[in-house]
DNA sequence: CATATTTAAGACTATTTATTCCTAATTAAG
DNA sequence: CTTAATTAGGAATAAATAGTCTTAAATATG
């Protein structure tokens, strides 16, 4: 089940990478990041462009420039940063792609694909960057492969 | 959550009419399907033609012919039908695409999205095309809009 | 001020997915 | 046997997504 596109891949593992190995200076270089993960680094710099536009991310142009968190871990949550990189209706499409699929006028799948929605975007709203940085500095969890 | 590419989605709501709406004769025409559900008859031709090839469907060429169930709306799960559509690999995917993901490698989101993804499959498993088809029929649900 | 480092912006290219189209093969019916 | 109605096969086209590249702007530092 393909649920991201690759900007939505990219991007969260590029700000958890950003939240589990925060710099010890002010902002961390696009460059470290994706050089770290194996990643693009246009194309990182690019979702980051998007999240900074929205507001999630801030970023300093010039030397020891680079790009921070908006506000602090704790408070940023899985929910934010997949809308940001998903777009706001990431919860309210109908699996079969009906327009108006809705209690309303129910696809064949509606409710059930209703239950799945809610548990993810409920898992999600509780869940923090800081707590899955945790994880990854902890090695519970990893980021590369 | 585009969770279906539209092969996916076209496929399955064509399928679902199929049952929903047995001919009386033996086949059904692609030309019904796609006109009655206003989806691409070429589309759905070539939808239908995989299916028919990994043995969902039986097809059957010339006048009065079209398509029919290999087997009994019954017997046909939406989770056999979904694996035909997007592949068999479809539920083991790693949400952020790392590719060994898993328990001896966790990504962040591993335990928690194995969770939605074996929901997901054992509804699935246990949802027949006739259950859907009858829902339809007796328009609890909806297939057009 | 000159240079190096970094993100910003957006054009450009490549790849994948989606969709259309044309021709062939099959078969029923007159 | 001819015609019409179908699906089969696959080429061709279009659109969306993914990824690269080039130039500009900002800024620190010597």
């Amino acid at each position: 089940m393909k649920a991201l596109s690759q900007v939505g891949k990219y991007g969260l593992r590029a700000l958890l990478y950003l939240v589990a190995y925060p710099p010890d200076s002010q902002y961390l270089s696009i460059r470290q990041i994706s050089d770290d993960l194996g990643l693009s680094f246009h194309f990182v710099t690019k979702i980051f462009r998007e999240l900074t536009e929205k507001g999630l991310l801030i970023s300093y142009r010039g030397p020891s420039g680079g790009i921070a968190l908006a506000k602090p871990a704790e408070e940023i949550m899985l929910l934010e940063v997949i809308k940001a990189l998903e777009g706001d209706d990431y919860f309210d499409k109908c699996l079969i792609g009906l327009p108006h699929c809705g209690s309303a006028k129910p696809c064949p799948v509606h409710e059930f694909w209703k239950e799945v929605k809610t548990k993810l975007q409920h898992n999600f709203s509780e869940t923090s960057l800081a707590l899955l940085g945790e994880k990854i500095r902890t090695q519970e969890v990893r980021l590369d492969d």
